[in-house]
DNA sequence: CTTGACCATGACATTGGCGTCAACGTTTAC
DNA sequence: GTAAACGTTGACGCCAATGTCATGGTCAAG
């Protein structure tokens, strides 16, 4: 199938599918006449990349669970590599819930000050 | 005093003072010469500034609370508009958390299905 | 042969808060 | 008079993942 196809059936513009090869993730075959050419098995990569993103990873983080599945595993997780990412990624969203936390507290009492009262309840309490 | 002893006494660049200006947080007056030239009430507004944009406020944020302290007030924070603001910021600071804590989720379940045992604790769980 | 749907590459725009040069004027001190 | 240390404006770079043109090649249907 050519970029297009692959493009409507995962559900990203073309765009992104070449930055993705020019990033490096998924590189296409070419055809006689310069076209992308893709399988299945491409598709399942884009599905992969997509789902890593819409959690917050980049695509530098995608790298190891593509080449995960390009190596013939089932998972983009079954690698090392891609595990080694996302216990990094778990320890960096919990720094980021950490700071939010703070700046959270921060600005509750910044508020509190200004305009006691006007605070809302905090995350997780009831 | 000039751009540079007001940057080095708030501790800013002087790049960053003439970016909020630009931004239309402070404006300053000029002498013959071009130069700029500050006073005590525009140290006590950058300090403003920085301590909200430490806690994750945009200098668009920040606006309402300088304006608030060029009218007089003794608190940046003493206006109705500040506090609107501040009560925004809480309430994006709780979505941003709520997502997080989303987002953790999903990663955790990826991490403990890839590596059982790998996932380490939650925020706020002993 | 032409239209239109594809495809290709390349490059600029976006968002925010600066860092960092460039190129040049001013002031100060020696 | 000249060098150092300051000031001015202007403009590009950065980071990430695209959106969006511009310009042009390819190919099937009519």
């Amino acid at each position: 199938m050519r970029i297009g196809e692959l493009a409507r059936r995962a559900g990203v513009s073309t765009r992104s599918l070449r930055y993705y090869e020019q990033q490096g993730l998924i590189m296409a075959r070419r055809s006689a006449n310069g076209y992308r050419e893709y399988n299945e098995a491409d598709l399942r990569l884009v599905a992969e990349i997509r789902s890593l993103l819409t959690v917050g990873f980049t695509l530098e983080d995608a790298k190891p669970f593509v080449a995960c599945l390009r190596a013939g595993h089932e998972s983009g997780s079954s690698c090392p590599e891609s595990v080694a990412v996302y216990r990094r990624k778990l320890a960096e969203i919990d720094d980021e819930i950490r700071a939010l936390l703070v700046r959270r507290a921060e600005v509750a009492g910044q508020l509190t000050v200004a305009c006691p009262g006007c605070v809302l309840r905090k995350q997780g309490e009831k």
